[in-house]
DNA sequence: ACCTGTCCGTCATAAAAGTGTCATAATTAT
DNA sequence: ATAATTATGACACTTTTATGACGGACAGGT
């Protein structure tokens, strides 16, 4: 988490009051005056999304976000422009010019994250979800779904992670350290006998095949076809 | 707005020029070399349209047509083929697989953006007013009406647009966040909770088969007819 | 312009479902 | 047999969803 947005903004209080408004909502703010500023901020890791004011003093929002849309390393960051009222033609050429949506002052918080949400799953890289097969049990990640012996099986959030891990993980074992940070997300803190316990609440709720999650004891648990 | 249209065509130059084209009459081209590629592009939001060269190289075009035709999310996605010249066997064989219009190669680009529009004309009203079904819940887009078990039910035009949207969008889970983008709109900014409440109108509205409407702790909706 | 009813978004609160931890039993290795 | 490790049931706590209520926005009619 912790995703970075940078601003681009040359009025300070408006800048400061969007550093609000991210901050409040779990972003990590970056400002910039100018594009010169804004430059230093533009390494790895990259922000996630621009916010763009379109009229800077020295060099116009068309140029920076062409320039953005040029460099290999920010040509895939999501622009969101800002605008003042009316500037119609502006919002255009910067549709144009590759920003992927744009905001007219003054906004209220709620619209600005509302946008910012939008663009950013706009954005993300949907993942081709297959559905995953293992003697009998079907694991479809589309309609969140799992089936045993083509009986519905109803698990809750965790369990169906933890299967899905196991099921696109077979024949390794994994130790309760890693099946935390695979499926309960790093810098997770929870005891490690908790695994256990959610476990053997996937193993009652798949029924008789669950001897396909293996204890092997000292090291871990393993998910694998019976042989 | 910036409606997707995928191009599947191995050949480089001939998907560049493409691409250019389409991109100055302010579509945004997906590109793809093969089938496998275009799977990638193949997920929410859908194209609006697809290009597909009868020709590749590994996988005729009626095969991926066909695949295409059966796909829920992709069936009613019209498909243009480009044919070399006097492949006017292809053109019939394509036309029964369910491709929309054929261009034949070489092709200006007033033609193709010609025939985009007509085809996207010609598609639009059949797709959408088509009236969908499923266990005994009929909308009709056209009289706007539903019914359940031949018994007119009631809805607000919120509630009418979401159960359009579960019935032509089946055994797939939509997180709050997506159903507002689709269902209400890209550019309207309310809670995620509000989804909860339409849900709850629309199962009070239609009645005993809202065992539908599912709810997936921890991931969204879905619509599914009970097994 | 003024009702009047519908529709919709939000909030507060209730209800339900899921999760982490612990104590204890069962199993396995040495 | 003893120690180490895992399984299990119970329970408190947290998170997530359902529900009822309220008020504002809007459309159509008067």
């Amino acid at each position: 988490m912790m995703n970075k947005i940078l601003i681009i903004e040359d009025e300070a209080p408006i800048r400061e009051m969007l550093v609000f408004i991210l901050e409040q909502n779990g972003y990590q703010a970056l400002e910039a005056g100018s594009f010169e500023e804004a430059q230093r901020h533009l390494v790895e890791p990259v922000p996630v999304l621009i916010l763009l004011d379109w009229m800077l003093p020295d060099i116009s929002g068309i140029q920076i976000a062409k320039s953005l849309k040029q460099g290999d390393l920010t040509k895939h960051i999501p622009i969101i422009m800002l605008t003042a009222k009316g500037e119609e033609e502006d919002k255009i050429k910067g549709l144009e010019v590759g920003a992927d949506d744009y905001m007219t002052k003054p906004f209220s918080p709620k619209e600005l994250m509302a946008r910012i949400k939008a663009v950013l799953r706009r954005v993300a890289p949907t993942a081709i979800e297959e559905a995953v097969e293992a003697d009998g049990i079907i694991l479809d990640p589309v309609s969140h779904r799992v089936t045993v012996h083509n009986k519905q099986v109803d698990l809750g959030p965790t369990e169906f992670r933890l299967l899905h891990f196991f099921m696109t993980h077979p024949d390794r074992v994994y130790s309760r350290e890693q099946l935390l940070d695979h499926v309960w997300g790093t810098n997770v803190y929870v005891e490690d006998r908790t695994v256990d316990v959610q476990i053997r609440r996937l193993r009652k709720a798949i029924g008789e095949v669950n001897t396909m999650i293996q204890t092997v004891r000292g090291s871990g648990y393993r998910f694998s076809k019976m042989t």
